[in-house]
This record gives structure tokens, sequence and C-alpha cells, in this order.
DNA sequence: CATCACGAAACTTAAATAGTTACGAGAATA
DNA sequence: TATTCTCGTAACTATTTAAGTTTCGTGATG
């Protein structure tokens, strides 16, 4: 696995509990699945919960859960939830003292935050409904 | 410098070279300006060289002048022709055995290449001269 | 022909991310 | 109550990517 794979991993993840919301999947279970380790995979899913779209329950029939309907989580939730912008508006600059790199970042930085709001518009219009839609793999 | 920070260095460097169009610029003047090393210049540049933005010269009046008016060059050119997506969709990925997977994928890259088209739009319609404009600077 | 500047290759350093190990806490089961 | 299972978290290592550096060759100018 590579860069950036905390989104894909993410997505992957609740589209597959889209498909079957009641079961109970342990961090193993879905680390297996994604090719990828247990904890990483409670560190992207943790994030999820702190942003209240899924349940993690510790002990014996423990394991992870989404916490709401899956008509009722969008793309763009997951996507915000992980605060990573995917739009990388060069770095958090510090006042420059030159006015052309003064005026060009804040042009960039406007133009970025538009388009990173029309991201969120476009995520938002596709639940994890539907893009796991017509399912029954094998997780 | 830290990241991404190859737009930021050509954005910034021709910002500066349309205020003052006819100057000729060495890779140490404008690495000392941008706080890095000559051969990172040249190594941007180059791109911008290759993309028919800038044109350098060799020996001892070389240097580094932009190919055409400012008025002529947009922040979208200089965007594509580094060609480094800041529109990071998850990895080029092989043909994924589970359709839940797939699925996000199409949708995910649609939504970013729309994205992208929607980024390269906005800044094809400044142009180096707007950002650079009404500038005395020191470079 | 001496100097200056780019061009490019090779290498080193630094930063970010993923992956791993390890251990504690809570919950169900026996 | 003891055991087992799973999350939560911290600390560490490994991998990857980008930036920075060194070095040498080439062409142009004076
Ligand atoms: S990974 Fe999507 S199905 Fe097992
Ligand atoms: S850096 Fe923009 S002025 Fe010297």
């Amino acid at each position: 696995m590579k860069r950036n794979s905390r989104l894909s991993l993410a997505l992957h993840t609740l589209g597959h509990m889209a498909v079957n919301p009641r079961k109970m999947r342990t961090s193993a279970e879905i680390a297996e699945h994604a090719g990828t380790n247990p904890v990483v995979v409670r560190r992207v899913l943790g994030k999820l919960r702190q942003a209240g779209l899924l349940i993690s329950e510790k002990g014996h029939a423990g394991g992870w859960q989404l916490a709401r309907e899956p008509q009722e989580i969008t793309l763009a939730d997951i996507y915000l939830a992980l605060d990573e912008s995917l739009i990388a508006t060069g770095r958090t600059e510090e006042p420059s003292r030159c006015s052309v790199e003064h005026a060009l970042h804040q042009k960039v930085a406007s133009v970025m935050a538009d388009i990173e709001k029309s991201l969120i518009e476009r995520l938002a219009s596709t639940t994890i409904a539907e893009v796991g839609g017509a399912e029954s793999g094998h997780l």
C-alpha cells in the first residue's frame, strides 16, 4: 500500500459495510481484505468514529459497524472525517515580504478553496449505499 | 523548503519575470530569492522550458527569460507544464477483483477528473502579468 | 582560452506515510 | 473469577517521495 491510502481504505471499508450494515467487523478482518495491518485500520476508522460515522465496541463480540444508515453517509462525510485535504495548496505560508508571492498565494488559495468546496459538493451527492449497491462480495 | 514547492517556486519566479520580462535571470539569483538551490531551480524551470514558457541560454550573458509576453502566460500553463496533478486520486490501481472497490474507484476518479478540469479552467483565467501586476520589487 | 551559465547524472538528506510491536482497558464468555 | 477477544494508543521501524547537494560536461561570451 502506498500513499494517500487512508481515504481509499476508508471508502472501501464503508462501501462493504453499506452492503451488510448489521455485520460486526473486526479490524483484523478488514485489514486482511485491505491488505494492510489491523492497527492501520483502527487508526483510519478511529477518525471516522470521532466523526460519528462508525461505532466500535471492545470485547468478544466487538468490532466496527456503521453508526447510521448507509443511505445517510456520503463520500463527502468520509472525506471530511479524515481531514486530509487532497487539495494541497503549497503549504501554510508565513507572511511573505514579497508582494508578488503574496498576490500569488492569495489567488491560488482562493482558487483552491473554491475547488475543494466543489469537490465536497460532488462527493456529497453519492452515498455509500449507492456505491456498495448490488453487491454480495466476500467481506 | 518542503513539499510540493515546485509549483510555488515556478509561480513565484514567473510572477517576478512578468514584472520585468526583459531581464535575464540566472538560476543562482532565482535560487537565492526562493531560498533554495540553483539546481532545484533549473530542474523546475527546465520543465517550463520544455513546455515553451521559458527560454534559457548558456554562457556569459546566460540565464532565464520568458518565452512570450506575460499577458500570454496563465497560471494554468504553469500548472500543466509541471504535470504534477494536485489532485491525488489514491494511485494508479491494478484491476481490483473487488467490485465495491472498483465502483468506488470509478466514481472517485470521475469526480477528480472533473475537479481537475475545473481547477485548470480557474487557473487559466489569470495571467502572470495580472498577478505580478503593480510591482517594483527587488528581483 | 578563461569564464560563466545551463544540463544532467548521481548521491545525500529530510520529511511524510505506512507498517509493526507491544501493552493496557473494557466486554463477553465460560 | 479467569480467560479470551478486541479496541485504543504509544513507540518504534521501514518505505517512499521530494528536496538539496556535489560534480562534471557543454555551449556561449568576452
Ligand atoms: S476486499 Fe472488497 S471484498 Fe474483500
Ligand atoms: S523573492 Fe519575490 S522578491 Fe525576492
